[in-house]
RNA sequence: GCGCUUGUGGUGGAAUUGGUAGACACGCCAGACUUAGGAUCUGGUGCCGAGAGGCGUGUAAGUUCGAGUCUUAUCAGGCGUACCA
């Protein structure tokens, strides 16, 4: 009796062995090189995993098993992101603590993990929800609280080091509440007084990312804009090192691209302009286009600017009240999406000053309060946006390049050569006793001639600007890290630093108070207690010794913007990390996840990294040195197809025959995109009676890429293959279906093909008794060749994270083995080690089934042999003009020059050469023989 | 609008980086074994054509002895972003 390939015994064993022999336990080791891989840790959400969420840990497991077979420490830890939305209002829904749905989520996600085959180090997971964590992310926050971004030294310092300066200057106010609002200005994390995004639907602010298309991304509920005192993180202090980084971390180009554009640097001028008739005013606009400083027509103010109120004349006041009611009432949403063009007079002249000009001020929703000054100066003939404005106002329009046709619309490029500049008779203006002139200059050219004269004659300045905000750091919510701080007379003081973690209170209710405060205000216990230093009942708030607690808490990417420091040192109870783990680990090497934290976590993560590094507490400036974003999975629905009004239902290709209403059907009684018919029946009584209209005596489905979820009927969840299948075909499968990288469905249809793949492979190791194959025989120089052919083939893909190619040469070489009856040990031993990436437990059984020695994952990576691979004979194509006309067998050594001879001399090539002359020849050993030939004249 | 990215059989996808396009797998067809098969094994399978042969990597041109790969234009899909001056 053959012995069977029993993957649910296999599996089970080696879970259990895995654990009891802690296999993948890793200790810092300094005799090895260190290797950290590491998966964006997930949301347990409630609805556990769905086979897209192991794409990303297996690609990487396998990497990580491959270095570990290398010879490398490899660091591979797993943990979970808890805090979050979801969670919270499943809470209010329901009133059953967040905390107890989210381990209870946790402990079916590590059920689920369990049962695939990972190699983590488990003894290092962390929660961002337990305290001894968070003691780190508040402990962090505490940090950014007390530093200031150094612009000369362009790095975090404590913020010791500016009270001091402040001092020496004689800057330092006496009354606290005058230094607490003077550091604000500068400490990196800060309380601030700004416009944020609201969203009144859930109740709290969000950041910038979390927003798209003016809706929130959770939830899909508007938001608006509104000023708030948030906490907030300078990160845009960092914007400069945060673009500089991008070129030493190997990164895709398109997620480094979707970075820069998103911190969104721009070199351009800044320029005062004086207000005509009123010396006291004057404001600053920025441009990046100084070169057409003479083509401005007009200035527009942002409506929320604090100039508005300053420019607007007596005689325009009502115009413009009216205009800054309309701006108010329109929603972010609906300024995205319409354009048409508003604004006002506000009755001011500007005066351009380098030609004297004065030109109307006017207010318009189109400029922008939060980006460079809230003030342009507006080009109609270079800028399409001050085009639309100026021919709704009538505004004039003055085209300054050469060529540009500006009757139909503006001239944006910064391409040709510029005239036009100025339009005085002689082409030059006279400013401070010197003259300029731009007329002849290509635009670069006069951007920088206009910024130097700027620059030379204090009219303005060269200014650096950057898209990139300040994160907003605090949310209305319950369910997250608490902020350890108390307000002591209004003052924002920092709980000390001994104290923490300030745990999160318990509350009833997880909504808002009646009063509007954060859920937090349901809290009794949350009052700071200056003296005995501890949380106490807010009754016995006095504001002299016992103050109020911060009612916010910190947002979701708080606690996952240092969790890979943390796995470093997971249960360090004095740090977040020990020097020591610190200094060994370094960095990430290999991150896995989504493209979508493009702009969020992968930016905070960054900035966190480099305050932390700043402070010398992370060892490398960059968190992750190379980036893989894996693709999603779509899902892949099937339908049926009802004929109207009636409860019977025609397979796909007779469908057009009638009138039919197509239904989601559950994907997993379909196979193949044959109905299980019988399940479909059970599967809704509806269902029962119905009827059916077969093709081929089968019913087929019809289908449809579409999202994975619940609604639709596609969602797999990877449990159901593992069952059927076993974990290590899940694992193949999911590599096989295709690049790491690309996105694509899951579709279930070839997954017959990698389980017959490992049947193969275990049928190579016993004969048709049961009995071990191996013998000490040598191997044949055909099994040779194919071993090391594939040694060869493996290492170069996973070093590239080609896993669907290395899947395949798998294949090819356990057929080739099989029908050359290979037994020798050499190379059934080998086997195991290679294929342990991507299939751990059969790995193991066959391992330990040949007799060898402890875990395969401690096993020796193989090196392959290039005398295995030399071919004596090449087939080539040899080709006339071009075409490949047939093959012929060469000697490998052979010469360029004895190739053409033998192809030009071969029985084959006479009908080709019959009349014709030899033009050229080509001939390239392994690859090609080449013969030009025309007829002879 | 801008930025990035992808177009190859019925399907997922290969192609040593400019050298015999379609590896491997699914599906399909034929056969073997079988009471049976959603098991296993063998062979076939880009398209047109009976055949010789011809045509084929979104489309059109170009460079080259030779292009899926390089250049230019163009079309289509996907992702990101949005009044950023």
């Amino acid at each position: 009796m053959a012995k069977e390939y029993n993957f649910r015994e296999i599996e089970q064993k080696w879970h259990r062995l895995w654990t009891q022999r802690q296999t993948y336990k890793v200790t810092e080791d300094t005799e090895r090189q260190k290797f950290y891989v590491l998966n964006m840790f997930p949301y347990p959400s409630g609805a556990g995993l769905h086979v897209g969420h192991p794409l990303g840990y297996i690609a990487s497991d396998i990497y990580a098993r491959y270095k570990r077979l290398q010879g490398f420490n490899v660091l591979n830890p797993m943990g979970y992101d808890a805090y979050g939305l979801p969670a919270e209002q499943y809470a209010i829904k329901t009133g059953q603590h967040p905390e107890k749905t989210t381990f209870a989520n946790i402990d079916r996600y590590r059920e689920q993990l369990d049962k695939i085959g990972f190699s983590f180090d488990w003894d290092r997971e962390v929660r961002t929800c337990t305290p001894d964590y968070y003691r780190w992310t508040q402990w962090a926050f505490q940090k950014m609280f007390n530093s200031y971004f150094d612009e000369d030294l362009q790095k975090a310092q404590p913020i010791e080091k500016l009270i001091d300066k402040f001092k020496r200057e004689g800057r330092w106010p006496s009354d606290p509440k005058a230094q607490s609002d003077l550091l604000m200005n500068y400490r990196i994390a800060f309380l601030g007084e700004t416009m944020v995004n609201w969203c009144p639907g859930l109740g709290t602010v969000l950041a910038n990312d979390e927003v798209v298309e003016g809706v929130s991304v959770r939830g899909g509920f508007p938001v608006e804009q509104k000023k708030m005192r948030q906490w907030c993180l300078r990160v845009s202090a960092y914007s400069q090192r945060l673009l500089d980084g991008l070129d030493t971390i190997d990164w895709s180009e398109s997620i480094k691209e979707t970075q820069r554009n998103w911190i969104g640097r721009s070199e351009g001028t800044e320029v005062e302009i004086k207000v005509d008739g009123n010396p006291d005013a004057s404001f600053t606009i920025f441009t990046t286009r100084a070169d057409t400083m003479f083509g401005v027509t007009f200035f527009v103010l942002a409506p929320e600017s604090e100039l508005v109120d300053k420019l607007t004349t007596s005689g325009q006041r009502a115009a413009v009240e009216d205009y800054l009611r309309y701006v108010k009432s329109r929603t972010e949403r609906e300024r995205m999406i319409d354009h048409t063009v508003t604004g006002v007079f506000s009755g001011a002249y500007g005066i351009n000053p380098i030609t004297g000009d004065k030109c109307p001020i006017y207010i318009a929703e189109y400029v922008l309060a939060g980006y460079g000054t809230g003030a342009i100066m507006a080009v109609p003939a270079h800028d399409s946006r001050d085009y639309a404005f100026a021919r709704h106002f009538n505004l004039p329009i003055i085209p300054l390049v050469e060529g540009a046709d500006v009757s139909e619309e503006s001239y944006d490029a910064k391409e040709g050569t510029v005239t036009n500049s100025p339009s005085s008779p002689d082409g030059s203006v006279e400013y401070d006793g010197e003259r300029l002139v731009l007329n002849g200059l290509s635009i670069k050219e006069a951007i920088a001639e206009t910024k130097r004269f700027v620059q030379a004659h204090h009219l303005g300045r060269i200014k650096v600007n950057y898209r990139l905000r300040d994160a907003i750091f605090s949310r209305q919510r319950y369910w997250g890290e608490p902020f350890p701080v108390y307000y002591k007379k209004g003052i924002p003081t920092m709980i000390p630093e001994d104290c923490l973690p300030i745990e999160l209170p318990q509350v009833e209710k997880f909504l808002p108070t009646e009063t509007g405060e954060p859920p937090l205000g349901n809290a009794q216990m949350w009052a700071w207690d200056e003296v005995n230093r501890k949380i106490v009942d807010k009754k016995l708030i006095d504001e002299q010794t016992i103050f109020p607690i911060e009612l916010y808490t910190m947002p979701g990417f708080a606690g996952s913007s240092a969790y890979y420091l943390r796995y470093m040192d997971p249960h360090n109870s004095e740090a977040l990390v020990s020097d020591r783990a610190a200094s060994y680990w370094q960095n990430v090497d290999l991150y896995v996840g989504g493209s979508e934290h493009a702009t969020g976590h992968l930016i905070y993560s960054r900035f966190w990294n480099k305050f932390l590094f700043d402070h010398g507490v992370s060892k490398k400036e960059e968190p992750f040195q190379k980036l893989v974003n894996q693709g999603m999975i779509q899902g892949r629905s099937n339908f049926v197809y009802r004929i109207k009004e009636t409860n019977t239902f025609v397979s796909l290709g007779l469908k057009d025959q009638y009138d039919v209403t197509p239904i989601h059907v559950d994907v997993n009684i379909v196979k193949n995109d044959v109905l299980d018919i019988e399940a479909f029946k059970a599967w809704s009584p509806e269902y029962a009676t119905a009827e059916f209209i077969l093709e081929d005596g089968k019913y087929v489905c019809g289908w449809a890429i579409e999202k994975m979820s619940k609604s639709m009927y596609n969602v797999v969840n990877p449990d159901m293959i593992v069952e059927n299948y076993g974990a290590d075909t899940l694992r193949l499968y999911e590599m096989f279906l295709g690049p790491v990288e690309q996105s694509k469905p899951w579709d279930t249809n070839g997954i017959d093909g990698c389980f017959r793949f490992l049947k193969k492979l275990w049928a190579l190791y016993w004969d048709k008794d049961g009995n071990l194959t191996a013998t000490d025989s040598e191997p044949s120089a055909e099994s040779l060749k194919t071993l090391h052919k594939l040694i060869k083939k493996v290492t170069a893909d996973i070093e590239v994270f080609s896993y669907n190619t290395s899947i395949s040469a798998f294949m090819v070489a356990v057929n080739e083995l099989t029908q050359q009856r290979c037994t020798s040990r050499l190379v059934l031993q080998t086997l195991p080690v290679l294929i342990a990436p991507f299939a751990p437990h059969i790995a193991e059984e066959l391992w330990e089934a040949l007799g060898c020695e402890g875990s395969v994952c401690d096993a020796k990576w193989p090196q392959y042999d290039e005398k295995y691979l030399v071919e004596t004979s090449v087939k080539l194509g040899v080709q006339f003009n071009g075409k490949v006309r047939f093959d012929m067998l060469f000697p490998a050594d052979a010469t360029p020059e004895q190739m053409i001879e033998l192809a030009t001399s071969a029985p084959e090539a006479a009908k080709y050469l019959d009349g014709m002359q030899v033009v050229k020849t080509i001939a390239i050993p392994k690859r090609i023989v080449n013969i030009v030939v025309k007829p002879k004249a």
